[in-house]
DNA sequence: AAATATATGTTGCAATTGCAACAAAAGGCG
DNA sequence: CGCCTTTTGTTGCAATTGCAACATATATTT
Protein backbone atom coordinates (compact mmCIF):
# COMPACT_ATOMS: atom_id res chain seq x y z
CA UNK A 1 0.00 0.00 0.00
CA UNK A 2 1.17 3.50 -0.80
CA UNK A 3 1.05 5.62 2.34
CA UNK A 4 2.76 8.66 0.94
CA UNK A 5 -0.46 10.16 -0.39
CA UNK A 6 -2.49 9.67 2.77
CA UNK A 7 -2.48 12.85 4.79
CA UNK A 8 -2.76 11.05 8.11
CA UNK A 9 0.57 9.37 7.40
CA UNK A 10 2.35 12.17 5.58
CA UNK A 11 5.92 12.69 6.62
CA UNK A 12 6.22 9.19 7.99
CA UNK A 13 8.39 6.63 6.21
CA UNK A 14 6.69 3.73 4.46
CA UNK A 15 8.46 1.29 6.74
CA UNK A 16 7.10 2.96 9.84
CA UNK A 17 3.66 3.13 8.28
CA UNK A 18 3.68 -0.61 7.62
CA UNK A 19 4.72 -1.25 11.19
CA UNK A 20 1.95 0.98 12.51
CA UNK A 21 -0.52 -0.52 10.10
CA UNK A 22 0.00 -3.92 11.69
CA UNK A 23 0.43 -2.56 15.17
CA UNK A 24 -2.82 -0.58 15.07
CA UNK A 25 -5.03 -3.31 13.72
CA UNK A 26 -6.06 -1.36 10.62
CA UNK A 27 -8.74 -2.94 8.45
CA UNK A 28 -9.63 -2.11 4.87
CA UNK A 29 -12.93 -2.67 3.14
CA UNK A 30 -14.40 -2.28 -0.33
CA UNK A 31 -17.70 -0.48 -0.86
CA UNK A 32 -20.15 -0.22 -3.74
CA UNK A 33 -22.03 2.94 -4.62
CA UNK A 34 -24.99 3.37 -2.30
CA UNK A 35 -23.53 1.35 0.54
CA UNK A 36 -23.23 2.81 4.00
CA UNK A 37 -19.58 3.22 4.88
CA UNK A 38 -19.83 4.66 8.35
CA UNK A 39 -22.67 5.45 10.69
CA UNK A 40 -22.14 8.27 13.17
CA UNK A 41 -23.12 7.33 16.67
CA UNK A 42 -22.65 3.64 15.89
CA UNK A 43 -19.09 3.25 14.62
CA UNK A 44 -17.88 5.62 17.30
CA UNK A 45 -14.38 4.37 17.75
CA UNK A 46 -13.15 4.28 14.19
CA UNK A 47 -11.37 6.79 12.02
CA UNK A 48 -11.95 6.20 8.32
CA UNK A 49 -9.68 7.03 5.41
CA UNK A 50 -10.91 6.99 1.82
CA UNK A 51 -8.11 5.24 -0.08
CA UNK A 52 -9.85 5.38 -3.44
CA UNK A 53 -13.25 6.22 -4.89
CA UNK A 54 -15.71 8.77 -3.53
CA UNK A 55 -18.14 9.11 -0.67
CA UNK A 56 -20.33 11.77 0.89
CA UNK A 57 -21.09 12.71 4.46
CA UNK A 58 -24.85 13.01 4.74
CA UNK A 59 -27.32 14.32 7.31
CA UNK A 60 -30.96 13.36 7.45
CA UNK A 61 -32.92 16.34 8.75
CA UNK A 62 -35.82 16.17 11.12
CA UNK A 63 -37.94 17.18 8.14
CA UNK A 64 -36.69 14.23 6.09
CA UNK A 65 -34.28 16.26 4.00
CA UNK A 66 -30.90 14.80 3.04
CA UNK A 67 -28.09 17.36 3.18
CA UNK A 68 -24.58 16.86 1.91
CA UNK A 69 -22.32 17.96 4.72
CA UNK A 70 -19.07 17.11 3.06
CA UNK A 71 -17.61 15.52 -0.04
CA UNK A 72 -15.07 12.83 0.77
CA UNK A 73 -12.70 12.05 -2.06
CA UNK A 74 -9.40 10.21 -2.08
CA UNK A 75 -7.43 10.62 1.15
CA UNK A 76 -10.29 12.26 2.98
CA UNK A 77 -10.58 11.34 6.62
CA UNK A 78 -13.80 11.03 8.55
CA UNK A 79 -15.15 9.71 11.82
CA UNK A 80 -16.60 10.77 15.11
CA UNK A 81 -13.31 12.40 16.06
CA UNK A 82 -13.37 14.63 13.04
CA UNK A 83 -16.95 15.17 13.73
CA UNK A 84 -19.49 17.27 12.05
CA UNK A 85 -22.00 15.81 14.39
CA UNK A 86 -24.31 18.77 14.94
CA UNK A 87 -27.47 17.91 16.79
CA UNK A 88 -27.28 14.29 17.72
CA UNK A 89 -30.90 13.63 16.89
CA UNK A 90 -30.34 13.61 13.15
CA UNK A 91 -28.91 10.59 11.40
CA UNK A 92 -25.44 11.30 10.03
CA UNK A 93 -23.60 8.78 7.91
CA UNK A 94 -21.08 8.27 5.13
CA UNK A 95 -22.43 6.86 1.87
CA UNK A 96 -20.29 5.48 -0.90
CA UNK A 97 -20.79 7.31 -4.22
CA UNK A 98 -18.19 5.70 -6.47
CA UNK A 99 -16.72 2.27 -5.70
CA UNK A 100 -14.33 2.93 -2.85
CA UNK A 101 -11.69 1.35 -0.69
CA UNK A 102 -11.70 2.57 2.88
CA UNK A 103 -9.29 1.96 5.75
CA UNK A 104 -10.45 2.01 9.36
CA UNK A 105 -8.21 2.69 12.32
CA UNK A 106 -9.36 2.28 15.92
CA UNK A 107 -9.43 5.77 17.31
CA UNK A 108 -7.70 5.03 20.59
CA UNK A 109 -4.73 3.61 18.75
CA UNK A 110 -4.06 7.09 17.48
CA UNK A 111 -4.35 8.89 20.78
CA UNK A 112 -2.84 6.35 23.09
CA UNK A 113 0.83 5.61 23.05
CA UNK A 114 1.43 2.37 21.26
CA UNK A 115 2.38 -0.41 23.61
CA UNK A 116 4.96 -1.72 21.19
CA UNK A 117 6.38 1.78 21.12
CA UNK A 118 6.09 2.45 17.41
CA UNK A 119 8.36 5.21 16.35
CA UNK A 120 6.85 8.27 14.69
CA UNK A 121 3.77 8.05 16.81
CA UNK A 122 3.95 11.68 17.81
CA UNK A 123 4.18 12.56 14.14
CA UNK A 124 0.94 10.71 13.58
CA UNK A 125 -0.65 12.70 16.39
CA UNK A 126 0.55 15.91 14.78
CA UNK A 127 -0.99 14.85 11.48
CA UNK A 128 -4.26 14.09 13.21
CA UNK A 129 -4.24 17.54 14.81
CA UNK A 130 -3.51 19.04 11.44
CA UNK A 131 -6.43 17.23 9.82
CA UNK A 132 -8.80 18.35 12.54
CA UNK A 133 -7.54 21.88 12.20
CA UNK A 134 -8.07 21.82 8.46
CA UNK A 135 -11.60 20.71 9.05
CA UNK A 136 -12.13 23.55 11.50
CA UNK A 137 -10.73 25.99 8.97
CA UNK A 138 -13.08 24.71 6.28
CA UNK A 139 -16.02 25.05 8.63
CA UNK A 140 -14.93 28.56 9.57
CA UNK A 141 -14.65 29.53 5.94
CA UNK A 142 -18.20 28.45 5.36
CA UNK A 143 -19.39 30.39 8.39
CA UNK A 144 -17.56 33.40 7.06
CA UNK A 145 -19.59 33.14 3.86
CA UNK A 146 -22.91 32.26 5.48
CA UNK A 147 -22.58 35.08 7.99
CA UNK A 148 -23.10 37.65 5.22
CA UNK A 149 -26.59 39.01 5.00
CA UNK A 150 -27.11 39.45 1.29
CA UNK A 151 -26.52 37.08 -1.61
CA UNK A 152 -24.15 39.60 -3.15
CA UNK A 153 -22.01 39.65 -0.03
CA UNK A 154 -22.05 35.87 0.16
CA UNK A 155 -20.87 35.49 -3.42
CA UNK A 156 -18.25 38.15 -2.90
CA UNK A 157 -17.01 36.61 0.33
CA UNK A 158 -16.80 33.20 -1.32
CA UNK A 159 -14.84 34.57 -4.26
CA UNK A 160 -12.45 36.39 -1.93
CA UNK A 161 -11.72 33.16 -0.08
CA UNK A 162 -11.13 31.35 -3.36
CA UNK A 163 -8.86 34.17 -4.45
CA UNK A 164 -6.83 33.75 -1.26
CA UNK A 165 -6.71 29.97 -1.60
CA UNK A 166 -5.64 30.16 -5.24
CA UNK A 167 -3.34 33.08 -4.74
CA UNK A 168 -4.52 34.91 -7.84
CA UNK A 169 -7.44 36.78 -9.38
CA UNK A 170 -8.16 34.07 -11.92
CA UNK A 171 -9.38 30.69 -10.80
CA UNK A 172 -11.97 28.03 -11.51
CA UNK A 173 -14.85 27.30 -9.19
CA UNK A 174 -14.34 23.91 -7.57
CA UNK A 175 -17.93 22.89 -8.28
CA UNK A 176 -21.04 23.77 -10.27
CA UNK A 177 -23.13 26.90 -9.75
CA UNK A 178 -25.90 24.71 -8.44
CA UNK A 179 -23.53 23.34 -5.84
CA UNK A 180 -22.34 26.85 -5.07
CA UNK A 181 -25.90 27.91 -4.38
CA UNK A 182 -26.17 24.99 -1.96
CA UNK A 183 -22.89 25.93 -0.36
CA UNK A 184 -23.92 29.52 0.27
CA UNK A 185 -27.43 28.38 1.16
CA UNK A 186 -29.45 30.55 -1.18
CA UNK A 187 -31.89 29.98 -3.99
CA UNK A 188 -29.98 29.15 -7.15
CA UNK A 189 -32.00 31.43 -9.40
CA UNK A 190 -31.61 34.31 -6.98
CA UNK A 191 -27.88 33.67 -6.90
CA UNK A 192 -27.66 33.62 -10.69
CA UNK A 193 -29.60 36.88 -10.83
CA UNK A 194 -27.16 38.51 -8.43
CA UNK A 195 -24.19 37.01 -10.25
CA UNK A 196 -25.42 38.54 -13.52
CA UNK A 197 -25.84 41.90 -11.79
CA UNK A 198 -22.37 41.80 -10.31
CA UNK A 199 -20.84 40.90 -13.66
CA UNK A 200 -22.73 43.75 -15.31
CA UNK A 201 -21.35 46.11 -12.68
CA UNK A 202 -17.87 44.95 -13.53
CA UNK A 203 -16.96 43.31 -10.21
CA UNK A 204 -15.77 40.21 -12.02
CA UNK A 205 -16.24 38.25 -15.21
CA UNK A 206 -17.11 34.61 -15.55
CA UNK A 207 -16.54 32.29 -18.45
CA UNK A 208 -18.32 29.17 -17.35
CA UNK A 209 -16.75 28.28 -14.06
CA UNK A 210 -13.65 30.35 -14.69
CA UNK A 211 -13.73 33.50 -12.62
CA UNK A 212 -11.70 36.63 -13.21
CA UNK A 213 -11.84 39.19 -10.42
CA UNK A 214 -11.46 42.81 -11.44
CA UNK A 215 -9.09 45.38 -9.91
CA UNK A 216 -10.39 46.34 -6.48
CA UNK A 217 -11.26 42.75 -5.60
CA UNK B 1 -3.05 26.07 40.78
CA UNK B 2 -6.25 24.07 40.42
CA UNK B 3 -6.09 21.92 37.31
CA UNK B 4 -9.25 19.95 37.90
CA UNK B 5 -11.43 22.56 36.21
CA UNK B 6 -9.31 22.99 33.10
CA UNK B 7 -10.65 20.82 30.31
CA UNK B 8 -7.24 20.30 28.73
CA UNK B 9 -6.10 18.59 31.93
CA UNK B 10 -9.31 16.85 32.92
CA UNK B 11 -8.90 13.30 34.09
CA UNK B 12 -5.25 13.86 34.96
CA UNK B 13 -4.15 13.89 38.58
CA UNK B 14 -2.98 17.18 40.07
CA UNK B 15 0.43 15.73 40.67
CA UNK B 16 0.87 14.78 37.06
CA UNK B 17 -0.42 18.18 35.99
CA UNK B 18 2.17 19.92 38.14
CA UNK B 19 4.87 17.75 36.66
CA UNK B 20 3.70 18.52 33.11
CA UNK B 21 3.32 22.16 33.97
CA UNK B 22 7.02 22.37 34.72
CA UNK B 23 8.03 19.95 32.03
CA UNK B 24 6.19 21.84 29.28
CA UNK B 25 7.41 25.27 30.15
CA UNK B 26 3.95 26.70 30.73
CA UNK B 27 3.75 30.44 31.33
CA UNK B 28 0.89 32.42 32.81
CA UNK B 29 0.13 36.06 32.29
CA UNK B 30 -2.35 38.63 33.56
CA UNK B 31 -4.32 40.82 31.17
CA UNK B 32 -6.40 43.97 31.53
CA UNK B 33 -9.58 44.62 29.56
CA UNK B 34 -8.73 45.79 26.08
CA UNK B 35 -5.30 44.17 25.98
CA UNK B 36 -4.38 41.82 23.16
CA UNK B 37 -3.94 38.33 24.55
CA UNK B 38 -3.06 36.44 21.41
CA UNK B 39 -2.46 37.37 17.80
CA UNK B 40 -3.18 34.75 15.18
CA UNK B 41 -0.41 34.37 12.67
CA UNK B 42 2.10 35.77 15.17
CA UNK B 43 1.87 33.60 18.29
CA UNK B 44 1.63 30.51 16.13
CA UNK B 45 3.10 27.99 18.46
CA UNK B 46 1.13 28.63 21.61
CA UNK B 47 -2.05 27.16 22.96
CA UNK B 48 -3.82 29.49 25.36
CA UNK B 49 -6.09 28.63 28.26
CA UNK B 50 -8.27 31.23 29.96
CA UNK B 51 -7.84 30.50 33.67
CA UNK B 52 -10.07 33.33 34.84
CA UNK B 53 -11.82 36.38 33.43
CA UNK B 54 -13.18 36.75 29.91
CA UNK B 55 -11.89 37.32 26.43
CA UNK B 56 -13.22 37.34 22.88
CA UNK B 57 -11.87 36.02 19.61
CA UNK B 58 -12.17 38.82 17.07
CA UNK B 59 -11.84 39.18 13.32
CA UNK B 60 -11.20 42.43 11.53
CA UNK B 61 -12.93 42.29 8.16
CA UNK B 62 -11.56 43.64 4.94
CA UNK B 63 -14.27 46.28 5.24
CA UNK B 64 -13.05 47.32 8.69
CA UNK B 65 -15.78 45.52 10.58
CA UNK B 66 -14.99 43.76 13.87
CA UNK B 67 -16.78 40.44 14.26
CA UNK B 68 -16.91 38.35 17.41
CA UNK B 69 -15.98 34.85 16.32
CA UNK B 70 -16.10 33.31 19.75
CA UNK B 71 -16.59 34.11 23.40
CA UNK B 72 -13.82 32.76 25.56
CA UNK B 73 -14.74 32.38 29.20
CA UNK B 74 -13.09 30.47 32.00
CA UNK B 75 -11.35 27.29 30.79
CA UNK B 76 -11.74 28.16 27.14
CA UNK B 77 -8.86 27.13 24.95
CA UNK B 78 -7.66 28.99 21.90
CA UNK B 79 -4.72 29.13 19.53
CA UNK B 80 -3.69 28.44 15.99
CA UNK B 81 -4.20 24.74 16.56
CA UNK B 82 -7.81 25.24 17.52
CA UNK B 83 -8.01 27.64 14.70
CA UNK B 84 -10.85 29.61 13.39
CA UNK B 85 -8.47 31.18 11.01
CA UNK B 86 -10.67 31.63 7.95
CA UNK B 87 -9.07 33.72 5.26
CA UNK B 88 -5.61 34.56 6.42
CA UNK B 89 -5.80 38.12 5.12
CA UNK B 90 -7.97 39.31 7.97
CA UNK B 91 -6.51 40.11 11.36
CA UNK B 92 -7.68 37.63 13.97
CA UNK B 93 -6.84 38.06 17.62
CA UNK B 94 -7.92 37.46 21.20
CA UNK B 95 -8.83 40.53 23.22
CA UNK B 96 -9.27 40.57 26.97
CA UNK B 97 -12.73 41.73 28.06
CA UNK B 98 -12.64 41.24 31.81
CA UNK B 99 -9.36 41.08 33.74
CA UNK B 100 -8.03 37.65 32.93
CA UNK B 101 -5.31 35.18 33.76
CA UNK B 102 -4.15 33.15 30.80
CA UNK B 103 -1.81 30.16 30.57
CA UNK B 104 0.23 29.49 27.45
CA UNK B 105 1.60 26.09 26.47
CA UNK B 106 3.99 25.59 23.56
CA UNK B 107 2.02 23.66 21.01
CA UNK B 108 4.67 21.11 20.16
CA UNK B 109 4.92 20.07 23.78
CA UNK B 110 1.42 18.72 23.47
CA UNK B 111 1.90 16.79 20.27
CA UNK B 112 5.42 15.54 20.74
CA UNK B 113 6.20 12.89 23.27
CA UNK B 114 7.76 14.50 26.27
CA UNK B 115 11.45 13.79 26.54
CA UNK B 116 11.20 13.33 30.27
CA UNK B 117 8.48 10.82 29.55
CA UNK B 118 5.73 12.45 31.58
CA UNK B 119 3.04 9.99 32.41
CA UNK B 120 -0.49 10.76 31.22
CA UNK B 121 0.77 12.37 28.07
CA UNK B 122 -1.57 10.35 25.87
CA UNK B 123 -4.42 11.44 28.09
CA UNK B 124 -3.47 15.02 27.39
CA UNK B 125 -3.49 14.27 23.68
CA UNK B 126 -6.95 12.78 24.01
CA UNK B 127 -8.16 15.88 25.81
CA UNK B 128 -6.73 18.05 23.06
CA UNK B 129 -8.54 15.98 20.44
CA UNK B 130 -11.69 16.29 22.45
CA UNK B 131 -11.37 20.08 22.61
CA UNK B 132 -10.82 20.34 18.89
CA UNK B 133 -13.77 18.10 18.27
CA UNK B 134 -15.96 20.21 20.50
CA UNK B 135 -14.92 23.23 18.52
CA UNK B 136 -15.81 21.46 15.28
CA UNK B 137 -19.17 20.53 16.72
CA UNK B 138 -19.85 24.10 17.74
CA UNK B 139 -18.92 25.31 14.26
CA UNK B 140 -21.16 22.67 12.70
CA UNK B 141 -24.04 23.70 14.91
CA UNK B 142 -23.71 27.26 13.73
CA UNK B 143 -23.59 26.15 10.11
CA UNK B 144 -26.71 24.12 10.74
CA UNK B 145 -28.45 27.30 11.86
CA UNK B 146 -26.99 29.60 9.22
CA UNK B 147 -27.82 27.16 6.44
CA UNK B 148 -31.54 27.85 6.90
CA UNK B 149 -32.97 30.29 4.43
CA UNK B 150 -35.49 32.21 6.47
CA UNK B 151 -35.21 33.89 9.85
CA UNK B 152 -38.02 31.72 11.14
CA UNK B 153 -36.14 28.56 10.21
CA UNK B 154 -32.95 29.92 11.74
CA UNK B 155 -34.64 30.71 15.04
CA UNK B 156 -36.36 27.33 15.01
CA UNK B 157 -33.17 25.47 14.22
CA UNK B 158 -31.35 27.31 16.98
CA UNK B 159 -34.04 26.50 19.52
CA UNK B 160 -34.03 22.84 18.49
CA UNK B 161 -30.30 22.63 19.09
CA UNK B 162 -30.70 24.29 22.47
CA UNK B 163 -33.48 21.87 23.28
CA UNK B 164 -31.17 18.96 22.47
CA UNK B 165 -28.29 20.44 24.44
CA UNK B 166 -30.49 21.10 27.46
CA UNK B 167 -32.44 17.91 27.14
CA UNK B 168 -35.78 19.57 27.78
CA UNK B 169 -38.36 21.92 26.29
CA UNK B 170 -37.66 24.67 28.83
CA UNK B 171 -34.35 26.43 28.87
CA UNK B 172 -32.73 29.84 29.04
CA UNK B 173 -30.98 31.43 26.11
CA UNK B 174 -27.25 31.57 26.81
CA UNK B 175 -27.04 35.18 25.68
CA UNK B 176 -29.09 38.27 24.85
CA UNK B 177 -31.46 38.57 21.91
CA UNK B 178 -29.09 41.08 20.38
CA UNK B 179 -26.32 38.50 20.58
CA UNK B 180 -28.66 35.87 19.18
CA UNK B 181 -29.34 38.08 16.18
CA UNK B 182 -25.59 38.31 15.66
CA UNK B 183 -25.23 34.58 16.04
CA UNK B 184 -27.84 33.79 13.41
CA UNK B 185 -26.62 36.69 11.28
CA UNK B 186 -29.84 38.56 10.77
CA UNK B 187 -31.14 42.01 11.54
CA UNK B 188 -32.18 42.16 15.18
CA UNK B 189 -35.47 43.94 14.56
CA UNK B 190 -36.40 41.48 11.83
CA UNK B 191 -35.60 38.65 14.19
CA UNK B 192 -37.73 40.14 16.95
CA UNK B 193 -40.59 40.58 14.49
CA UNK B 194 -40.37 36.92 13.51
CA UNK B 195 -40.02 35.86 17.14
CA UNK B 196 -43.24 37.73 18.00
CA UNK B 197 -45.00 36.06 15.08
CA UNK B 198 -43.85 32.60 16.10
CA UNK B 199 -44.97 33.18 19.68
CA UNK B 200 -48.36 34.39 18.45
CA UNK B 201 -48.70 31.21 16.38
CA UNK B 202 -47.99 29.19 19.51
CA UNK B 203 -44.71 27.60 18.49
CA UNK B 204 -43.16 28.59 21.79
CA UNK B 205 -43.44 31.13 24.56
CA UNK B 206 -40.72 33.35 25.90
CA UNK B 207 -40.48 35.06 29.26
CA UNK B 208 -37.42 37.18 28.87
CA UNK B 209 -34.68 34.76 27.92
CA UNK B 210 -36.57 31.75 29.23
CA UNK B 211 -37.93 29.71 26.35
CA UNK B 212 -40.69 27.15 26.52
CA UNK B 213 -41.18 25.07 23.40
CA UNK B 214 -44.69 23.84 22.71
CA UNK B 215 -45.76 20.26 21.93
CA UNK B 216 -44.65 19.41 18.41
CA UNK B 217 -41.24 21.07 18.85
C1' DA C 1 -29.87 58.05 43.23
C1' DA C 2 -28.86 59.94 38.95
C1' DA C 3 -26.76 59.29 34.73
C1' DT C 4 -25.31 56.45 31.06
C1' DA C 5 -25.19 52.54 28.47
C1' DT C 6 -27.19 48.44 26.76
C1' DA C 7 -31.12 45.49 25.68
C1' DT C 8 -35.82 44.87 24.18
C1' DG C 9 -39.88 45.79 21.49
C1' DT C 10 -42.30 47.90 17.45
C1' DT C 11 -43.34 49.86 12.85
C1' DG C 12 -43.14 51.69 7.87
C1' DC C 13 -40.96 51.19 3.69
C1' DA C 14 -37.90 49.95 0.04
C1' DA C 15 -35.00 46.37 -1.43
C1' DT C 16 -33.79 41.68 -1.63
C1' DT C 17 -35.03 37.06 -1.77
C1' DG C 18 -37.42 32.61 -2.39
C1' DC C 19 -40.41 30.23 -5.19
C1' DA C 20 -42.35 28.51 -9.40
C1' DA C 21 -42.06 27.95 -13.96
C1' DC C 22 -39.83 28.12 -17.89
C1' DA C 23 -36.16 27.41 -22.04
C1' DA C 24 -31.80 26.43 -23.61
C1' DA C 25 -27.19 24.42 -23.20
C1' DA C 26 -23.96 20.94 -21.79
C1' DG C 27 -22.67 16.40 -20.28
C1' DG C 28 -23.21 11.35 -19.83
C1' DC C 29 -24.35 6.96 -21.70
C1' DG C 30 -25.86 2.97 -24.51
C1' DC D 1 -25.95 9.42 -32.92
C1' DG D 2 -30.12 10.05 -30.02
C1' DC D 3 -31.90 9.89 -25.36
C1' DC D 4 -31.81 11.43 -20.82
C1' DT D 5 -30.10 13.95 -16.95
C1' DT D 6 -27.95 17.82 -15.06
C1' DT D 7 -26.62 22.48 -15.36
C1' DT D 8 -27.19 27.14 -16.62
C1' DG D 9 -29.79 31.23 -17.55
C1' DT D 10 -34.04 34.16 -17.08
C1' DT D 11 -38.36 36.32 -15.37
C1' DG D 12 -42.72 37.64 -12.65
C1' DC D 13 -44.57 37.90 -8.29
C1' DA D 14 -45.42 37.47 -3.48
C1' DA D 15 -43.18 37.16 0.80
C1' DT D 16 -39.39 38.09 3.68
C1' DT D 17 -35.81 40.96 5.12
C1' DG D 18 -32.73 44.85 6.14
C1' DC D 19 -32.64 49.42 7.41
C1' DA D 20 -33.82 53.48 9.92
C1' DA D 21 -36.07 55.45 13.45
C1' DC D 22 -38.38 55.26 17.31
C1' DA D 23 -39.98 54.27 22.66
C1' DT D 24 -39.36 51.70 26.67
C1' DA D 25 -37.12 48.77 29.89
C1' DT D 26 -33.24 46.88 32.18
C1' DA D 27 -28.26 47.00 33.62
C1' DT D 28 -24.22 49.22 34.87
C1' DT D 29 -21.49 52.83 36.42
C1' DT D 30 -20.51 57.10 38.93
Amino acid sequence: MDFSKISLFSGISDDSCCAMYDCFGVTTQLFHPGQTVYEYGVDQNLVGIVLSGEAVLLRLDRDGEETVLENLDENSVFGQMLAFSGSMTDRVWVRCEKAAEVAFIPYDQITKRCEKACAHHSHLVENMFSLMQQKAVRLSERIEVLSRRTIREKIWSYLQIQKTLNGKDDFALPFSYSALADYICTDRSAMMREKAKMEKEGLFSADGRNIHLKDEG
